[in-house]
RNA sequence: GCCGGGAUGGUGGAAUUGGUAGACACGCAGCACUUAAACUGCUGUGAGGCAACUCGUGCGGGUUCAAGUCCCGCUCCCGGCACCA
């Protein structure tokens, strides 16, 4: 009888031992090794280790684990994202202080990241609440400030009414609730910290060429910045007033039959005294604001609008006189708040005009597509009918057209490409070509207490400073009542202002808002790879060492908020030259959800939460990993549901790996010897990939096998190698067993001989008429009168296959198909 | 509505990128062990049929000796954006 499986024991045991040996610590770069920079996402230390931390750390360590076996030095390292509401809200609930239950978590929390067995870089750890963190937090928000990236900004802003502080947009969900809280957002003017991130939102979107990243993150990015190419072009009005709009589409700037003015536009109040109807207009006005408020899913997009009595406006290319609207269908916070109208070509203004009985002119005929004559049947043969159709209805006024084409209508124009004419049109009336983006800039400033604090100080004149870098870091004051009341708790600190006072003069006052906690994890990765740096957040050499980040994991939710902020704060550092790489991260991998047994999002409402320390007790570490892993590809975003049987199934696996020593003999067949080759292939193959699905089962294959048989020494201690970055723990016990005394994990993973991974024969299959009809083995260098012969001997082959031959198609090692005439 | 990604047994998922669909697991059924249950082991398991065989990768067409994989036209599901000019 071998020995127990005792996971709690062998856990424990080497736990223990590569903490003490420091075996996965990383050090200094050792040059003769390629690096390989791997980040997670740090996590916020909640103070309980949920199933999700097991799927984002624990799954990647098999990778790591490979690499490292690989001979690569591998960074895995690990830190906390300690500042945030939720401790602030449980110290509230607690009446215990944010920064006591901070780091009582982080304690606590390391530990538990230690029961996963995970090779994290634990000498290269950092928190975002330490001091020695913050000060460079706050030391790159002064470099900004001085360079105008960050500045006080005002405007409407994102108020979340339950947790009492300003969010940015990308933490408002689509539905407008808030990311933290899910409660409804309000918007609310007031003055704001705010970051520069449109100055970058061109080489945001355009540097994505450079990373090897999904698709879809990508596109998500392109989208949320949402680039416009198109011109600014200003109308003149009868009052006497400019008014610049953005358009998309100059070329069709002469059938520009009325203008809309968003209802915030700044000029509606300025031409009070033009306007004959000012009572209706401040009823819409009134109005819009309430809607807003009221229902932002409302989809029925009735379009509405009054008209500015008293006043017109030129259009610029036509020369002709057109009604100006305002209308909530022109949003105040995109391009100038203003737009030409051409209910030809759009279909908004289409709608609109068709209901306020306003002049629609066709410029833009749709190009004519002229299709080869020999196109293929069955390739949209009425294409021809179906354009004069259309354009008959098209000079009717029925059809709205917004696909480009010839310009019309458009006197000297008439003929040229809408391509050609935008550049023309515009240059004619005097606009120039810009573009738009529905990126906003990032706010920043939060009215909360236990956050970085913004290092700014007011002059008595109430002219911002930033704090200088020999009073960093600047420290959050403790002698505050952070409960939150809408007003900054840092407002109430009288030692902050005694601070301020002594530092800088009578008079002065600092600033009381705290940052966004995105942007303490907007640089994380760079104080990793210096954590001991005193003078700079991270050196040159240590950049030059480690950076960019080759791999990054990490969940869908942050593609839009935690990756674009870092984007753009990395590449505010390299303008300044502070960081070596304008990308931080190389490629990145998004991993799937795992949802509860019942297949519903895990929540405690829901009662369908797996807490993996109860799993961790029963079945062991390397079972919850390896089951994680097993679930489904890790590179994909799909969602998992946790299935009690299928962790019980891995166990099982475990169980009689920890026994199959029971199989060792002198010698083995060639079949395991084989095997055992194929399965080194497969792995060297699927980890580097993520497929630790398809790794798992060819584990399985081979253990399957060498129960039926039996296996040599040799093998069997290759076969723990492969085993190591999948079950850490049992796999060094198992090493150990065999008179090792060195760790299984500085091991060099085992290579291939691909001589013995290829077969000597292969089973194809054999087709008659294209029908599956059986199989034949064959040596695999057999010619087709060597399968045709094998056919003949196959006695029920052969019968099938009697009658005259047409044709034979043979192809070695895959298929063999007989067409009988 | 637009953009991106999907749909394969009762379930999670495999399939050398056009070549024996359903690997590996879970579940289920039967048998063995047991006083019994659990555990464990063995056998079976896409559907229909005693069988030969027929059907089968969301639906409808097509290309091909051969289609889960390629082409055309749909349906549904997931994610993102949404009156963005």
């Amino acid at each position: 009888m071998h020995k127990k499986f005792d996971n709690k024991a062998i856990e424990k045991k080497w736990q223990e031992i590569w903490k003490e040996s420091g075996i996965y610590d990383i050090g200094e770069r050792d040059t003769s090794k390629e690096k390989e920079y791997v980040l997670v996402e740090l996590p916020y230390p909640s103070g309980n280790l949920h199933i999700g931390h097991w799927h984002a750390f624990a799954v990647p360590d098999i990778y790591i684990r490979h690499g490292r076996m690989m001979g690569k030095q591998m960074i895995y390292p690990m830190g906390f994202d300690a500042f945030g509401l939720p401790a602030e809200n449980a110290a509230i609930k607690n009446n215990v202080n944010p920064k006591e239950w901070t780091e009582g978590n982080i304690e606590y929390m390391k530990e538990q990241l230690g029961s996963m067995g995970t090779s994290f870089s634990w000498d290269k750890t950092t928190a975002t609440t330490n001091p020695d963190y913050y000060k460079w937090t706050q030391w790159m928000f002064t470099q900004f400030f001085e360079k105008e990236i960050a500045y006080r900004g005002s405007g409407i802003v994102n108020w979340c009414p339950h947790d009492n502080t300003v969010i940015a947009n990308e933490q408002v969900l689509t539905d407008g609730t808030c990311e933290r809280c899910g409660n409804e957002i309000e918007k609310k003017e007031m003055p704001q910290w705010m970051l520069k991130i449109t100055d970058y939102a061109d080489r945001l979107i355009d540097d994505l060429e450079t990373v090897n990243w999904p698709d879809n993150i990508k596109e998500s990015q392109r989208r949320w910045i949402g680039r416009s190419e198109g011109a600014e072009i200003t109308f003149k009005l009868s009052t006497g007033d400019d008014v610049t709009v953005f358009t998309t589409r100059p070329d069709t700037l002469f059938g520009a039959t009325y203008m809309v003015l968003a209802p915030e536009h700044a000029l509606i109040e300025h031409n009070k005294g033009a306007l004959s109807n000012w009572d209706e207009v401040v009823a819409y006005i009134g109005n819009t604001k309430k809607k807003a408020e009221q229902d932002r899913l409302d989809d029925t997009k009735e379009k509405t609008g009054v008209r500015l009595e008293g006043i017109t406006a030129v259009n610029p290319a036509s020369g002709e006189e057109i009604p100006v609207f305002i209308a909530d269908y022109v949003l105040a916070g995109y391009g100038t708040g203003a737009i030409m109208a051409v209910p030809a070509h759009d279909e908004r203004d289409y709608a609109f005009a068709t209901k306020f009985g306003i002049e629609k002119i066709n410029v833009v005929a749709p190009l004519v597509i002229s299709y080869s004559s020999s196109h293929k049947i069955g390739e949209r043969p009425n294409v021809t009918e179906k354009l004069s159709e259309r354009s008959a209805a098209i000079s009717a006024g029925d059809v709205v057209t917004t696909e480009l084409g010839t310009v019309t209508n458009s006197r000297e124009f008439d003929g040229m490409s809408s391509e050609e004419a935008k550049t023309a049109i515009t240059q004619k009336v005097g606009g120039k070509m810009t573009n738009t983006y529905r990126l906003r800039d990032w706010s920043v400033g939060r009215q909360r207490y236990w956050g970085v604090p913004i290092p700014i100080v007011y002059d008595p004149e109430g002219k911002a400073h930033p704090v200088p870098k020999e009073h960093l870091p600047w420290l959050l004051p403790e002698d505050v009542d952070f409960r939150p009341t809408g007003v900054p708790p840092l407002a109430k600190s009288e030692e902050l202002k005694k601070r301020t006072e002594e530092i800088f003069g009578i008079g002065w006052t600092p600033e009381v808002e705290t940052l966004d906690t995105f942007v303490d994890s907007s640089w994380y990765f760079l104080r990793y790879i210096d954590n001991q740096n005193e003078d700079m957040f991270a050196s040159p050499e240590a950049q030059k060492d480690w950076m960019p980040i080759d791999l990054y994991f990490g969940g869908a939710e942050h593609t839009t908020m935690h990756l674009l902020y870092s984007r753009f704060w990395q590449k505010a550092l390299f303008d300044m030259g502070l960081v070596t790489e304008s990308e931080p991260y190389t490629k990145r991998i998004n991993r799937g959800l795992i949802l509860g047994p019942d297949g519903n999002k895990m929540s405690k409402s829901k009662g369908n939460v797996i807490d993996p320390d109860d799993h961790v007790q029963r079945v062991g570490a390397d079972s919850v990993k390896m089951y994680l892993a097993f679930m489904g590809p890790y590179a994909e975003t799909a969602n998992y549901p946790w299935d009690m049987g299928g962790i019980a199934g891995i166990r099982r696996f475990l169980e009689r790996v920890n026994g199959l020593s029971e199989h060792i003999t002198d010698s083995e067949p060639e079949e395991v010897t084989k095997q055992l080759h194929k399965t080194i292939l497969k792995l060297s193959k699927d980890i580097p990939e993520f497929k630790f699905n398809t790794a798992i089962s060819a584990l399985m294959i081979f253990v399957n096998l060498v129960e039926k048989q039996n296996i040599t020494q040799e093998s069997y201690e290759i076969f723990l190698k492969l085993l190591a970055p999948f079950a850490p723990h049992l796999a060094e016990e198992l090493n150990e067993a065999t008179g090792k005394s060195v760790s299984i994990h500085l091991d060099s993973f085992p290579e291939a001989d691909l001589n013995l991974a290829t077969d000597n024969e292969v089973t194809i299959g054999v087709q008659i008429n294209g029908k599956m009809r059986g199989s034949i083995t064959l040596a695999v260098d057999t010619d087709e009168d060597g399968a045709m012969k094998a056919v003949a001997a196959d006695s029920v082959l052969s019968e099938k296959s009697k009658g005259e031959i047409r044709k034979i198609i043979y192809v070695p090692g895959k298929i063999l198909n007989i067409i009988l005439v």
